[in-house]
DNA sequence: TGTACATCAGTGAACGCGCGTTCACTGATGTAC
DNA sequence: TGTACATCAGTGAACGCGCGTTCACTGATGTAC
């Protein structure tokens, strides 16, 4: 049973992490659903990954950096979700409901995300992330059988954005007594938000 | 002219504030308007209000006593505006309009206000504060000439409440275009918020 | 197959900073007599 | 009207802490020949 030393030290972890860009993100999805975005420290994180706490700085160059990754990566998961969703039926309340699901299932995220003061907004990747979010919820709109058309169209569209990411942050922010909505997210949101959609 | 030295130091402020409590409320109001909530730090409140580091401590104990305080004054400015304008209108738009505007001309209240994780929850003035603006939520919608009755009715005031604190909070963390909305929060708010509260 | 070298990833010590909190204190005010 | 005293509001020095950032470094990897 030989040891290669160069390969991995006595502490039993390899010098080079592997993979440490994607576990620091990792370490700050749990540390944000502990402790908010803003609690948030490199250190913390390094600590968490088991690495110095200057090794961050090789990844993301400061925590805006970070959080930036952090936001589009958010925003790539949110527009995968909603354009599956799309895929598979023509019912824009299950599109809302995604929406929420995907707020209270990817909180650290859906918290960056809607925090522009954190992060670097300018950021290409970012961007880019940012638009094909937005674009999969207009076409998740857009192409329903009964989807309102001309200057209706962008209104319902702000409409439906602002009921299911009021009660995604109401939920998420504890406002909602549970004695009223019960631990369900998913089923409380359907029963509030068919009132608007099922409007013809 | 004589100077009394024993009321008003040379320095040109007496040494009792006179009312440090309600300056460092003002002065947390101004500072999370330029760096949010988390950012706060009682030694800038108290650099603000021009008194020693310490004396914050003396008002509020610690940084979640002073956003306790705050996030109650901001439900009970809430519930007055609600009040005030349920007073005056049956229009429930004319009750969401007024949630929005809220929110955006007391930002940092409104911010402070859905992050529980801030402040002490089990305090009983916020705690009143916080039932009294439910309460005058709740009777803005009750009181309406079309308001529904039985399990409708909170399902209409949650889809009600939703709307208008999505909008709000989208509004606020930027992430409305404003070549789609324009730069008048109230306006477009009408807008949306019509599509849904205009069904019967 | 082996060697040399460039490049990349992570280390660890050091620095300065702003923070919250504590504590003995002093200035100012209000009240009892 | 004046004096003594309790109480309250704010001071300023001190402390320890965790943070971000910098920097010369070392371990590990990949590539050219």
């Amino acid at each position: 049973m030989v040891m290669r030393m160069t390969e991995e030290s006595a502490a039993g972890h390899p010098y080079h992490h592997g993979n440490l860009r994607r576990a620091l993100l990792t370490a700050a999805v749990a540390a944000i659903e502990e402790s908010g975005p803003t609690g948030l420290s490199l250190r913390d994180l390094a600590r968490r990954a088991g690495v110095s706490h200057a090794a961050p700085a090789h990844h993301f160059g400061d925590k805006a950096g970070l959080l930036t990754a952090l936001a589009a990566e958010g925003f790539e998961l949110l527009s995968d979700e909603l354009t599956r969703i799309r895929a598979e039926t023509d019912s824009l309340i299950e599109i809302g409901v995604g929406y929420v699901r995907f707020a209270v299932d990817h909180r650290a995220h859906f918290e960056v995300m809607f925090r522009p003061e954190l992060y670097d907004r300018a950021d290409p990747v970012l961007a880019a992330a940012r638009q094909r979010a937005g674009e999969s919820l207009r076409a998740g709109i857009a192409g329903l059988p009964d989807a309102p058309v001309g200057p209706d169209a962008e209104r319902a569209r702000l409409s439906a954005w602002s009921i299911v990411h009021g009660f995604a942050a109401l939920w998420l922010g504890g406002a909602l007594p549970t004695d009223q909505v019960g631990q369900d997210p998913e089923a409380a949101c359907r029963a509030v938000i068919g009132r608007l959609f099922a409007a013809p």
